[in-house]
RNA sequence: GCCUCCAUCGUCUAGGGGCCUAGGACAUAGCCCUCUCACGGCUAAGACAGGGGUUCAAAUCCCCUUGGAGGUACCA
């Protein structure tokens, strides 16, 4: 039997981070046994989706690699693979419930049902819902159901234990006498998720089901819907849930908005990610870039591959030390044994810094390719940028890129005119001497040939050495005079890059610059 | 309230009775490298929630307490 797995994610317009790693759990227990990982659009709440809102979802999945054999674009023997279409399945599901005598239509009002419960809770005792109708034969309940339309719900069975045998948590054990009757068919005729789920799990031949502990209490109802069904339940392992960044509350979309910190917002603005006119609060309330989606470290310029092994090092581990592994040794490893049971917390900064291991041996040409964006949404190039030149700045940055977005950091001074950092002007430009060290090293450089790095080097380290001053200090004055502040790479890479002529314009420009 | 699950450094984790005076990684601090920053190297600090058992031996097994999470819907 081939392992099918599946990712059942609403349509709301973003991927949440919670949501990618259990995709990529999903998907990497597909790939590990040579099995199908399909995606199925829960949009059977019409209210929280829009049509529209699919797309992005499927942009993420896309970026990060995760593929679907089938579902949304590309179909499948099993479709449709939107709930909302497959309504009449689940009414006739239901009624063969019915008929089979394992549901019955519950004609108790609300109210009925608010007095049993509050009558139960004065009693000190909780209240599990048993319709009175659940006695009907189901000839008499079929027929009933056609005369006067109601909920469906399911007979749950007395006194009996319902064992999940979880791959992640282990037994579960659950008396069904703290089960209530589930409604699987709402009165409209419409379906509930739990009953939904198992019909389309049934039908989409799902053989594990691997989703978030929060499903956990949803899996004994199912199973007995499984029961009623007469179809074997599914191997299920239920994923601890991906916690906030240092603290143990669920990363959840509603309070998405508490992540986006004063700095995050600096750097959505750094990096021209939202319209410049835009208030913070604005930028509070948008929803797609956001620290928690995953569209938010595309935009930032992490490369996928960075956020998947993070993603995946996140409750499931290879062994004792290994962090950075390629996505084979995930699928070739992959397995509930080594999933943890307890949250894990989101950590941006582990994420960060796997992200910079990515960058560090990402092929040039690639680097090329994710910093191109960001500079133009900077206005730092055009629209048919000199990719040779742009090479030679991403070289020169080196392993300071752990993000694309890091080039505004390091190399936007390549692209524009020095900004000059006061801080920086007045402690290595404006040092003393330097000024005029600083000047009559210039002459130096106009008749300096070749200008590359070790012959700048070596012009730099005799001048300083005859003119009895500390190399260090010329060389920082140089770096701000040409770059205007005090970090990027090394100051000859940046020379070369800016051409002789630059490089003294530039020199001459600052001496402009006012005393403090 | 009731039901279910969870509990090792700030964070991600290793650990499934003796290899543990608890290992690795991120973050933090210091030193080294160095033209700055980043990278790299070295070092430091930092955890078995508490209490009972079982055992010659417990981070590891059992129980209780505490803490946390999720559920308890004609939400998903």
């Amino acid at each position: 039997m081939t392992v099918r797995t599946r990712f059942a994610p609403s349509p709301t317009g973003y991927l949440h981070i919670g949501g990618v790693r259990t995709a990529l759990f999903n998907w990497l227990y597909a790939k590990k046994h040579g099995g199908q990982f399909i995606l199925r659009i829960d949009d059977t709440d019409a209210e929280r989706n829009r049509p529209e809102a699919l797309q992005p979802i499927l942009d993420g999945f896309q970026w990060l690699g995760i593929t679907w054999d089938e579902g949304p674009g590309i179909g499948g023997p099993h479709g449709p693979y939107f709930q909302a279409e497959r309504g009449n399945l689940y009414r006739d599901a239901a009624m063969k419930l019915l008929e089979s005598g394992h549901a019955y239509p519950c004609y108790m009002t609300k109210d009925e049902i608010d007095v049993l419960r509050k009558q139960a809770e004065s009693a000190k005792q909780s209240y599990v819902h048993r319709g009175k109708d659940r006695t009907l034969s189901p000839v008499d309940a079929v027929r009933l159901f056609k005369e006067k339309p109601a909920s469906i719900r399911l007979k749950v069975p007395e006194n009996r234990t319902v064992v999940i045998d979880d791959q992640i948590s282990g037994k579960v054990e659950v008396q069904t006498n703290t089960i209530n009757d589930p409604v699987i068919l709402r009165s409209d005729g419409s379906a509930l998720y739990n009953f939904a789920t198992v019909v389309d799990d049934i039908a989409l031949k799902i053989t594990h089901i691997i989703r978030a502990k929060e499903h956990l209490s949803n899996t004994p109802p199912q199973v007995l819907i499984y029961e009623a069904m007469g179809v074997p339940p599914p191997v299920f392992a239920h994923v601890p849930v991906v916690n906030a960044p240092n603290s143990n509350k669920k990363l959840s979309k509603r309070d998405a908005h508490k992540f986006v910190t004063p700095e995050v917002i600096a750097l959505l603005r750094a990096v021209h990610a939202v319209p410049a006119d835009w208030t913070d609060e604005q930028i509070k309330k948008n929803e797609t870039l956001n620290p928690v989606m995953v569209e938010f470290y595309r935009v930032m310029g992490y490369l996928p591959e960075g956020l998947i092994n993070y993603l995946g090092r996140l409750g499931w581990s290879l062994d004792d030390k290994t962090e950075i592994m390629p996505l084979e040794t995930m699928i070739a490893n992959f397995g509930f044994d080594r999933v943890n049971q307890s949250p894990a917390s989101f950590d941006p900064q582990k994420l960060l810094w796997v992200a910079g291991e990515y960058a560090k041996s990402a092929p040039l040409e690639r680097k090329i390719d994710g910093v191109i964006p960001i500079l133009q949404r900077a206005g730092l190039v055009g629209a048919t940028p000199d990719r040779d030149r742009i090479a030679k700045v991403v070289t020169a940055c080196g392993d300071r890129l752990k993000i694309f977005a890091d080039v505004l950091n390091y190399a936007a001074f390549f692209f524009r005119d020095p900004q000059y950092d006061p801080k920086a002007v007045k402690q290595r430009l404006h040092k003393d001497g330097m000024p005029e060290a600083l000047r009559e090293f210039a002459e130096v450089l106009k008749s300096t040939e070749p200008f590359d790095v070790p012959t700048l080097e070596a012009k730099l380290h005799a001048f300083s050495e005859a003119k009895q001053i500390k190399g260090g200090d010329l060389n920082h004055a140089l770096r701000v005079a040409s770059t205007g502040v005090m970090v990027g790479p090394g100051v000859f890479e940046c020379l070369v890059i800016f051409g002789k002529k630059e490089t003294l314009r530039r020199i001459e420009a600052a001496f402009t610059l006012p005393h403090a």
